[in-house]
DNA sequence: AATTATTTTTAGACAAACCTAAATTATTTT
DNA sequence: AAAATAATTTAGGTTTGTCTAAAAATAATT
């Protein structure tokens, strides 16, 4: 199976979009990749044909398994690469996305796996997001995008998105380090807060700001 | 001054086979770059257009001072990425050309002089070809593209194309090492030959393949 | 439920880079 | 110097990914 960079693109911008919101829609899209929803119906077509999404006209996308498997290894060597120009290109956090959406088009296997060895298999990329292992598995995630919220999930501090003395802070009072475990309570869609509860306490509220800000894995 | 990938290719096979042979033909650059003559012809108008190239209808190709320019800055990330490959991720130098092929085409300048700077600012890369500098000086060439031989030119030896055993037997047979000075009187056409001579001592021979290897920078 | 507004798709075109086949120019041979 | 051969260019088409404008489907409003 081998993609366009174009193609790439799209597959990219669906998983990105339909891990926060649910379906994605043309014009979101669209909207994602500045481009017009027309172009977007085309492509839809096309990636449909390679069986990369399930797509039914008006019925917005989803990516296939196959296109969450190729969608997860774009991811990973945007990461890797993001990673590798930070910690031995001495590039700034703030400057590396742009070259990364170049790089990770190479399509080299044994490169990506090389690369992935020379850093010593880093978790995170610089900006805190988790970087997919070379079988697409991705352990961590954000908290704010547990949306499947089976009642009382379980889950543990992992990382979190920035090292801000704001966030530190915030982590701080509220008692969360690396390492803790956490039930997952509620989700309430009007603010997109959640309910957490640590070592069956008192439930407390996360906002969507912080629970965009912390990953967790599944335990 | 943004070029395609493509039109990068075309640059860089121009610029290639402008160092051994002369004018480049239509039909060389077909075979190159593996399409078509007619396809060449659409392309050589438009790097005509963009001013990269010197071209007159049935009279071949030449790069224009731009044209080189470009061409250069592509030679310079193809050798410095091939040069990375090679030590920093344990390619072997046999497999690296394929994946500095795709790499060459990443725009970021910033990009190249950073992994310059983190290469320690190689002279060669793992073929022993000369790493054009971020100014597009190229101080070494191959003997063999000497061909242009005002006579009498003097030439010092700066590298050898590898390392086999069998190489470095003739030089030893021969008496050349890194550093040795010597005087190009000849090249004959007929097996592209050289004749050079070492500190005035009688002439001799170098057949086309060893000044193929020979990497030297005129003084 | 009917109308209006929004979203999405279809239809038809365009630029880039390629193709084949035919015409033109250059080169070689006689 | 004319004829034959080879190299190159032109003419007209194809595919990929894009576009605009118009049509169709869905969603929202009255």
């Amino acid at each position: 199976m081998n993609l366009t960079k174009t193609e790439e693109n799209y597959i990219k911008a669906i998983f990105h979009l339909q891990q926060s919101e649910g379906n994605v829609t043309t014009n979101q899209l669209a909207a994602s990749i500045l481009t017009k929803p027309a172009s977007v119906t085309d492509m839809l077509k096309k990636l449909t044909s390679k069986n990369l999404i399930d797509y039914e006209p008006y019925q917005g996308v989803r990516l296939s398994k196959e296109g969450k498997k190729q969608a997860l290894m774009i991811v990973r060597k945007h990461r890797l690469w993001e990673y590798f120009l930070v910690e031995k290109l001495q590039f700034g956090w703030d400057e590396v996305h742009e070259v990364a959406e170049e790089l990770e088009h190479i399509s080299s296997k044994k490169l990506v796996e090389k690369l992935d060895a020379f850093l010593e298999h880093p978790k995170f990329d610089p900006h805190g997001d988790p970087i997919p292992d070379s079988n697409g598995n991705m352990v961590y995630m954000r908290l704010y995008n547990l949306k499947d919220v089976k009642p009382h999930v379980l889950v543990e501090l992992c990382n979190v998105g920035s090292q801000s003395a704001e966030l530190l802070d915030l982590l701080k009072h509220k008692n969360i380090v690396i390492g803790t475990r956490m039930e997952v309570l509620r989700k309430f869609s009007f603010d997109n807060s959640v309910e957490i509860s640590i070592k069956n306490k008192p439930a407390i509220t996360i906002s969507q700001q912080l629970s965009e800000a912390l990953f967790v894995k599944l335990i």
